[in-house]
DNA sequence: CGCGTTCTTGACTGCTTTCAAAGATGGTGG
DNA sequence: CCACCATCTTTGAAAGCAGTCAAGAACGCG
């Protein structure tokens, strides 16, 4: 939270001009209108990729961190009988670290949609946490804490509740985007893509789909979904302590 | 790798007495020979923690970054019902941070042997990645590496292969910390643990030891494992390319 | 309007879980 | 030294969830 918020909304800056990603990462870590400057400028660096293009190739050596500006993009790893993971989606706000792994677990980037982003400020070391060491220290956390969730969810829940909890994580990382509308957001995804995320097969995950719809617990389709009934989603996946 | 280590082995330090869990840290970053002796003024701050104790509470709203001196401790988080799934082993030479998560998420450590640990050193800011920074890089790089193949594991992979994917893992990592004798390495768990980690039933990865022991490929018990074909171990799981 | 992608449905298979109980193992106290 | 208990491992049978295969419907696009 920034001293300047005091009194105005927790996503403000002192820029009121800047991008909403700026926006985003000025709620991880306080940003000095010098950093958000320099952002500014990284922002205006803009890049983009085309939908289903690799960004980073599976098995790649070394890779630039990114800022995820616009669009969804996923990293993935493929078994050797061409079945796909997906491990996180990455949307915009998202910082994307390159992680060297085995041939074997190669994980790629690939833009799931249209994507815009750019280089990610590098860390000027500071004693505290502030400005962008901040951000790298806050969005690592973050990335984390959504991987034990995930390994949690493929361990641990059957098809139903790991897609309603996947839904309640997406909602949540959209909102706290900006992306989100209230219990809406979007969701750019084919089934097939769901049921790499999910561990399942996209016939599952439509039948499952299926089921949710017809408990009245969310709308889905359109590449947007909204919760109808999130009290319900959290108690079903255990959330309600 | 450590520009003293040129024709050396590279685990190799200045101090030739100093504590295997500082030779494995070695290994990450190049470490100045006041860094080790930082360390070892740590590492005499040992304390220690019983089998099957919380070392960090399941909900803990903050912990001190720990480094593991020796035994076996894991991170894992229960489901409503009472399940527990391991998101990841803690051998010596880990660097544990504490990772902020919803309350139904929260993920807990738990000695799973009786544990040594210490503070972790705290990072003095450098502008390269020597010395602690880059220890806390590298490690907070395999930490990721391993959770994207949890992930890749757990929702792609059959019993079978989601065991010896398991196996050769912890091969490599109890090798890498230099407490594996060839393809032999302590694995001082009940087959309930290791169906927490692989997202099964004890009952199952009981049969699953069986057939992995049938075919040859493992021998396993007795708080050891030994892989006895690696090579058709990789095979299986597709890291033969 | 034809084509490719995505979504949907049904029938069948099979991997994994569940339930239950019987061995093995190791530590403890009488 | 052995009975006893707790923990862990092993086994069998049955049920269930998710995968596979195949085909048809719906949708968007050129």
């Amino acid at each position: 939270m920034t001293k300047r918020s005091i009194g105005m909304h927790a996503t403000a800056v002192s820029s009121p001009a800047s991008h909403p990603v700026i926006r985003r990462l000025a709620t991880l870590a306080h940003l000095s209108a010098e950093d958000v400057a320099r952002l500014e400028k990284l922002v205006a660096a803009r890049r983009t990729s085309t939908a289903r293009r690799d960004i980073v190739a599976a098995g790649a050596q070394s890779a630039q961190t990114l800022l995820m500006l616009d669009g969804w993009a996923l990293r993935s790893c493929l078994t050797v009988d061409g079945r796909r993971q997906i491990t996180q989606f990455l949307i915009p706000g998202d910082i994307v670290t390159f992680v060297a792994t085995d041939a074997s677990h190669a994980n790629g980037l690939t833009a799931l949609t249209a994507v815009g982003y750019c280089p990610a400020p590098d860390i000027h070391p500071r004693a505290d946490s502030e400005g962008f060491a901040g951000i790298a220290i806050a969005s690592n956390a973050l990335e984390l804490k959504y991987l034990y969730r995930q390994v949690a969810r493929l361990g641990r829940m059957d098809a139903f509740q790991r897609t309603v909890d996947w839904l309640l994580e997406m909602r949540e990382r959209l909102y706290l985007a900006g992306l989100a509308h209230g219990e809406r957001f979007p969701l750019p995804l084919t089934q097939e893509v769901m049921a790499d995320a999910l561990g399942l097969t996209s016939v599952h995950v439509n039948r499952t789909l299926q089921a949710l719809r017809r408990d009245g617990l969310v709308q889905i389709g359109e590449g947007w979904a909204t919760l109808r009934d999130r009290k319900q989603c959290e108690f079903i996946v255990g959330r309600h302590r």
